[in-house]
DNA sequence: TATTGTTATACTCTATAACTATA
DNA sequence: TATAGTTATAGAGTATAACAATA
């Protein structure tokens, strides 16, 4: 998917931007995803939804949102393909009967499983030229670089 | 823009996944990007553009391309755009008539350097969680990743 | 035949605003 | 009044397929 013959081509400042360098290597890891989950239809967007409801049963569509870092409207269709599945439940909640306090169906506590595992497969993959160490400071580093620029 | 009290949320696997968090990452620097340069209407992917044509004058648009990584077809709207704010220039190469050979205006020279230190003033900002040496070390990692991940 | 720029198209991701039913 | 889920919508970003002009 990447250039091919781009010895030969400056740059520029490109190489010493983290933004630039952040969204190509996002890109790569985004499509080795789509490898290793498109036939089970998971993106990365409804692995994170699976996640947070996996170890946090019982929240609201709203608190998985605000965990995600995204907008509730988005999460409609992502629970929605989630229901269809056979993955996640909606169950009206008890205390209020204005939200849902979403779960992990029985299959969807089994099939999370291997789901995971293609993900930490494809992820120790690219992982491997990583030296001893360095992915504890890579995500030592990303966080930091985070956690400053959440603003606005 | 992210999430508020998620100190009682439980990320499971996603707090060792390297996918997740430069997503993430990458849209706080994304987002800065916008704040920094969003009433010059340049969007991190039309930097792109602007830098590799500065760097590398007389290029076509499918060599553009290439170089970022993206389709021929994405560089129509790109260029357009950029010819619209009279910062790049498409003039008919003379041994292919077929193609263009993209340059920077005079105009856009001079705004180049405007919107090079915008970015770089971005950047420093949120890189100064780094110390010394690990945005060296962070883009090395970073491309290292890249480069394992051409595939496909 | 192959390639350049182009168009049309479509799909994903994401955000905003407004609606409804509850609180 | 404020909030949860929803809907409609719109804007990026990105990719594919096909076409005309040219190689």
């Amino acid at each position: 998917m990447s250039g091919e013959d781009n010895n030969d081509i400056d740059f520029g400042v490109l190489d010493e931007l983290i933004g630039y360098r952040l969204r190509k290597t996002q890109l790569v890891f985004f499509n080795r995803f789509g490898d290793a989950c498109a036939d089970v239809g998971i993106s990365p967007g409804l692995f994170g939804v699976l996640v947070i409801v996996k170890r946090n049963p019982g929240l609201t569509q709203t608190a998985v949102a605000m965990a995600l870092g995204n907008d509730r409207s988005a999460m409609v269709a992502a629970v929605d393909k989630l229901e269809q599945m056979n993955l996640v439940e909606r169950r009206p909640s008890k205390s209020d009967r204005r939200s849902y306090a979403l779960y992990l169906t029985e299959e969807g506590q089994t099939r999370y499983q291997s789901i995971e595992e293609r993900v930490l497969e494809y992820e120790r993959e690219l992982q491997s030229v990583l030296k001893p160490g360095e992915q504890e400071l890579l995500l030592d580093m990303l966080m930091r670089l985070t956690e400053s620029g959440i603003q606005s």
